[in-house]
DNA sequence: CGCCAGGACGCCC
DNA sequence: GGGCGTCATGGC
């Protein structure tokens, strides 16, 4: 990644960079792509700094709303620039699915997202569609002005005021995961440096979390490239094409992986 | 009308 | 410890 600043824009120089692919593939929520013929933009957020992002070839374009000092400490991290993913494909492509995957959506990069938000939104993603769980996301910010709601807030509420949500039965586990985390017998800090096994642990404590969201969590909200949720789809995956396991040379960034099968077995479905 | 959606829980054996 | 019905809601 290069980045060269003209007034308060940024102009990103990337090679492994598509903003479809990597902010509409279900992996973050709150991106919303904004009607044109003619350059993919996008506005967002990460956690409540916002953000509008065009296409420029395979890198990007950042409008004036940010300053150098704030895509240094933040949005570097957050698109996960300091990883080479021309590298990791390279790796990955000695994998004939892999390869596949990688050609077929190349431009998909983790979001390294906090860890607060990945736990409400894919609790809310459990057994869910992504444009309802958008819906269900737009309406939770909607009611805190447009921004997602600190621990703090959403412990303040229960199953029955957050009824405006229309998210069903997973209200009893929103009020569970904010009770925990506010009463700090969740802590999700220090859960993202424990040993993998014991964080997993930890995060299944709270009602509504079972192995998928846990993956889901550690993944996204705390950057644990090996961590692998395993959802009807990457089981399709793992079934047909990996019927001796999954290769153990990918394992320690098994979670990038998944993003591009995720995206293939999808495609050719 | 039934089926499915980036699952988890409770109960059964 | 695996199998199965159930859980809200909305789009198709």
């Amino acid at each position: 990644m290069d980045y060269k600043v003209k007034d308060n824009d940024i102009v990103v120089s990337e090679n492994d960079l598509d903003l479809d692919e990597t902010l509409d593939c279900g992996q973050a929520f709150r991106w919303k792509k904004i009607p044109s013929d003619y350059i993919c933009t996008y506005t967002g957020a990460f956690f409540n700094d916002r953000l509008t992002v065009s296409q420029i070839d395979k890198g990007m374009f950042i409008f004036h709303n940010t300053d150098e000092r704030f895509f240094l400490e933040k949005w570097v991290s957050y698109f996960d620039f300091d990883t080479d993913y021309s590298e990791l494909k390279r790796c990955f492509s000695e994998d004939e699915t892999l390869s596949k995957a990688c050609n077929y959506a190349g431009g998909i990069r983790l979001l390294r997202q906090d860890s607060w938000e990945s736990l409400i939104s894919f609790i809310i993603s459990q057994n869910n569609n992504i444009p309802r769980i958008k819906g269900i996301i737009d309406r939770l910010c909607e009611h805190y002005n447009g921004e997602f709601p600190s621990i703090e807030m959403l412990s303040k509420e229960n199953a029955d005021s957050l009824m405006y949500l229309r998210s069903g039965f997973r209200a009893k586990y929103l009020e569970d995961a904010a009770a925990k985390t506010a009463s700090k017998a969740i802590e999700l800090e220090k859960i993202a440096k424990m040993p993998i096994d014991d964080a997993r642990k930890a995060l299944k404590s709270i009602k509504g979390v079972g192995p998928k969201v846990a993956e889901c969590v550690l993944l996204f909200g705390m950057y644990r490239k090996e961590a692998f949720p395993i959802d009807v789809w990457i089981k399709r995956v793992l079934s047909q094409y990996y019927p001796n396991g999954f290769p153990e040379f990918v394992k320690q960034n098994a979670g990038i992986a998944q993003q591009y099968l995720f995206h293939y077995i999808r495609s050719i479905s």
